[in-house]
DNA sequence: CTTGACATAGAACGCTTGTTCACTTATCAT
DNA sequence: ATGATAAGTGAACAAGCGTTCTATGTCAAG
């Protein structure tokens, strides 16, 4: 029986998707038709066009047609690059003083940086991330070590999820935050579905960021 | 003042720069130099050959000497693809049923995985995501929704944050676990620090996975 | 003004590289 | 056996592509 007719993938082509997917990994470029013919073994350099096109039609790669090493393994297999974005750490949350923002002058401190997938925090505009010290945040189910990836932003929908910091009680916390209908007061929720919420004068609160994401490593 | 002296970047070297960033993106493939001369604006190919010497100096990318399309942006402002690992969302951990673990027919189903980078949870080898349903992981500091990425092991070490299904109370829960000297005994301590650990017997304890991190979309 | 380092332009050279074509060999249902 | 289809070979071609060379321009320092 062919593979065309059982769709299943013949060893040398296994090899050759194999070698790519190796070679992309250490250099950063796709190999050339002839690279792939000495690293898969393939006989010549015909061949490796003849089974490249199967490869296409069975949809594990696209080719840029005439142009040099116009190889490229399918989405699934090699995630985008754009798929990962670089946070800052700027610094640590404590109860008793404002949460830390982003300093524009002291950019990107390669060494405190989180990397994260972009689709669990869409734009990478405005982002920034915290730990969490102590378990001060405990009623936002977040405890000492977490890490929780912020937007810089003025302003907040109801419901968000945000740092707030009580000027009158000196103190940052993380709060579901809503604007009650006088627009005078907040309601702060905790995350814990246990615990009630509370609530503030507006004047005393000062948003600073919300939250998209929380992440603890274990 | 010459751009040698000052370090900085020429206006055309930063377009160079901005265009291979650009280029990368809407294709998989590196640019040629003809393409950086078209796109950048560069009057002569010997002119981006010139500003890539520069650039590489300045460490920005890496060249592959006289190889087709051999430029590539230096690690820190392209991420390696490898450094994201695709995980499959193989179900919801429910307090009355044992967590699910992955079966290994049902394979990645596209639609349910959660990308995360590589540095957060190291090998991707047994990993697997579990849906939180409910709030009965609430005293591990788990809410309804949260995303847990588990590591399939039938061994753990003391203090790890694991999935155990407990057979005489028909329940699965996220604890810290603890063996006691006799080894007949299971300590599970909440990560809720305001909790108090409690004790089971190892024979109606099954542990299902490890806990390699826990995620909330906000 | 001269000099020398830097920046620019255009073209030509020669290796690289994808494609094609004519041909051979293997596989297999009839 | 046989003919059709798939798999494989090797060489050659043309376009792609990085590099280099020469000539020219700019500009600050001596």
């Amino acid at each position: 029986m062919s593979q065309a007719e059982t769709g299943q993938l013949t060893e040398p082509q296994q090899r050759i998707l194999s070698f790519i997917s190796h070679y992309l990994d250490e250099h950063d470029v796709p190999p050339t038709i002839r690279e792939i013919q000495k690293g898969a073994g393939i006989s010549s350099t015909s061949m490796v066009s003849y089974h490249l096109k199967a490869l296409e039609r069975a949809n594990l790669l696209n080719r840029y047609e005439r142009r040099s090493r116009g190889v490229v393994l399918t989405h699934a297999h090699r995630p985008n690059p754009r798929d990962i974005v670089s946070v800052p750490i700027v610094g640590r949350i404590v109860a008793s003083e404002p949460a830390p923002t982003p300093d524009p002058d002291a950019l990107a401190d390669v060494e405190n940086t989180i990397q994260i997938a972009r689709s669990l925090v869409g734009n990478a505009e405005g982002l920034y991330a915290l730990e969490v010290q102590g378990d001060s945040m405990i009623d936002a189910l977040i405890n000492d070590g977490d890490i929780v990836i912020m937007r810089r932003t003025d302003e907040i929908q109801n419901g968000d999820l945000a740092a707030v910091f009580l000027t009158d009680r000196n103190e940052s916390t993380l709060k579901r935050v809503y604007r009650e209908k006088d627009g005078k007061r907040l309601k702060l929720k905790p995350e814990n579905p246990h615990m009630k919420p509370f609530y503030v004068d507006a004047r005393h609160a000062m948003i600073q960021g919300k939250v998209m994401c929380v992440i603890r490593r274990t």
